[in-house]
DNA sequence: CGCCTTTGGGCCAATAACAGACCATTGATG
DNA sequence: CATCAATGGTCTGTTATTGGCCCAAAGGCG
């Protein structure tokens, strides 16, 4: 990006694209963060609508179509409802291959940066404030969460630990921001095999990152974050040269 | 935040507005962050409506609709164009208390905080990158372009100098962010009276950024980002309470 | 069993937004 | 002074999106 180009990073699109496009794209991000697991439901479509600020029937047309896309089962009647029924793919070598060729060099490059930036600064913004109990107690359980994971569980809790880092920060700018760049990487990090040894590499990391927010040492977050992050984006890096 | 409302954080308003409030925002950004300074004029409307990615229609409404409130003033024919009127307006203390009317306290720390973090983190990564000299350059000459501001520049190329850090990342996702934590508190910034002694400190501060980043330490530049922002976040936030 | 509540399903009329074509104005330039 | 190219101004038909209303299914409860 040269340094001329301000009016692009200003005057750049309003929207993604339609209503229902993003609607899609937001729901799809709800399922593969694991924001709404396997077997729960999403909130009812009226309620969802309000949410995401759409009319309904753009909302329907957006499940409907995660629903023959096989993401989600829709039942009727009281108790029904929208039910995710996506499992994350058991992923081969193959299976990265093909994720990585649904994006080009520049974009990997923008969203890792993206994500190395903002899981940075919000992890230095949460150690440079004093901590409540609550936060603490928060911290420390989804750490727990993460390293008792069962390995199908992996990912989504991984997920959850990282924005939980931004969300206590309490900052929604902040939070919105990470799962935005968790989500830029996801179908990338989905598609690495989650094996014991990594697991291990990672649950080390945690540790380090979450010692570091409760003693208050931005510093230490982040050499901890960047050190974390670092390994994943160099192994995708990896792969596509 | 609660931490259960990870929901919040996902599902939240696919669009801010419809497209015609959200096209009069960002060209109300573009103009009051100076991306488009004083007698300047916007790209022609069919260019333009382009980089939105919106009709020309709607755009045509909103550049009338700051046609009107007086900071725009279009004129027809070939070098003809949407020219920019406004000029920042020579700030009082009332000038202040009247901003941050317009902003409750939850918003002003949301702004604050994800404006510390992404800059924060901006900084880091271009930092614990290897710079080519263009990229230290365009660095030294933005600084220079502050510290040698006429005042009624100042904010303009002030603003210009922060979102540099960023766009040298080369992450448009990242630069992105950077305007838009910038522009959450541009009507506080522009509304600060800009003083000889404030100017000298900052100078100093954007000095200390500049070295750290060229010295390729992010540690610095985390420490010399942080106290900077950390200065005008104390001001704001006193005047609040 | 019959009712009630919650939830998805369908439909319709009104409005927003768009794409594209064409007109009008202006200043430079030959 | 006539022409041309770039630019804003306007119109028209089409598509997307909305809000509101009512229907249909399904499970719980008296």
């Amino acid at each position: 990006m040269k340094g001329s180009d301000r009016l692009t990073t200003v005057l750049r699109p309003v929207r993604a694209g339609n209503a229902f496009e993003e609607t899609v794209e937001r729901l799809l991000q709800a399922i593969k963060l694991g924001v709404v697991g396997p077997g729960e439901k999403l909130p009812p479509e009226r309620e969802l609508a309000v949410r995401l600020g759409i009319s309904r029937v753009t909302l329907r047309e957006a499940i409907r179509s995660l629903s023959d896309a096989g993401y989600l089962e829709v039942r009727r009647g009281r108790y029904g409802g929208a039910f995710v029924t996506y499992r994350q793919p058991d992923p081969g070598a193959g299976e990265l291959r093909r994720a990585l060729a649904d994006m080009d060099s520049a974009e990997l490059a923008d969203a890792l940066t993206f994500r190395m930036a903002v899981e940075c600064g919000a992890a230095q913004v949460l150690a440079a404030s004093p901590l409540s109990a609550a936060q603490r107690t928060t911290l420390r359980r989804r750490l727990a969460e993460v390293n008792n994971a069962d390995p199908r569980d992996y990912r989504r809790l991984d997920t959850a630990f990282h924005l939980s880092i931004a969300e206590l920060t309490g900052s929604p700018l902040l939070a919105g921001a990470c799962a935005e760049a968790r989500l830029r990487v996801t179908d990338l990090l989905n598609a690495i095999p989650v094996l014991q040894p990594n697991i291990d590499h990672a649950a080390a990391q945690h540790e380090a990152i979450v010692a570091a927010i409760l003693a208050e040492d931005p510093a230490a977050a982040y050499r901890a974050v960047a050190e974390h992050l670092e390994g994943t984006a160099a192994l995708l890096r990896g792969f596509l040269s």
